[in-house]
DNA sequence: TTATTAGTTGCAATATTGTGCAACTATGCA
DNA sequence: TGCATAGTTGCACAATATTGCAACTAATAA
């Protein structure tokens, strides 16, 4: 596994590597939504959404359809939605790893 | 979905969202590795790898074994290696993209 | 004890990300 | 035309991440 596949790699990881973006990505599981829709759910400015969702577009995550002034997006690649199982599963083995380490003394 | 479940998910992505760490985390595909063995796959300075190895850990990706002078590193959550195919899947359509755009002239 | 190998940590420099504000473009409607 | 809604972009600043160097700790062997 060459050095460029690796990069290739991170830059999709990091495109999802933000709670905003997994707000986004996470809205759309059920399809559709129109950037309007999205901003409600979002304490910042416009902007910041807005340069979110260039961020995952650029990555390839979501694609974009004109409708009228408005602009929906959708998953190009509804697998993403399953890697937040394993995500997860990463999290429920730290969070029990945590309770161990508080029931036993010493975290070493 | 509250903020902060988005928030401990982008803390695990943010994890996996450098080419290093992706490059160790397809190293321990096969199992166990001493950090020892990944040094030479890598052409950062020893400190930088023993960052890179810090944030898995921390994110509750690998776990270590020492072995004497060594320390052994594994996979704690195995799923984390079925993340890299819907990725893949991301920059396969994402390739498909570009050729299509390149065929049909102006990208919109 | 001293030396060696393996790994970690403090520090400083640089690079990358995230953010808001203001000004912009794009579309549709009166 | 003028106005409203939806979204984007330039700019500056703040917050995080990445990196190497040098100095450190940990385990083991001579």
């Amino acid at each position: 596994m060459n050095h460029e596949v690796y990069h290739a790699r991170a830059a999709v990881m990091k495109a999802l590597a933000n709670p905003a973006r997994l707000m986004i990505v996470d809205q759309l599981k059920g399809g559709e939504r129109c950037i309007c829709e999205l901003q409600p759910l979002f304490r910042k400015d416009k902007s910041t959404l807005s340069r979110h969702v260039a961020a995952l577009r650029k990555a390839g995550i979501v694609s974009e359809r004109r409708e009228g002034v408005r602009v929906y997006l959708k998953l190009v690649t509804p697998c993403i939605l399953n890697i937040f199982d394993c995500v997860s599963r990463v999290l429920e083995a730290e969070a029990r790893r945590a309770v161990r380490v508080t029931r036993k003394g010493k975290p070493r």
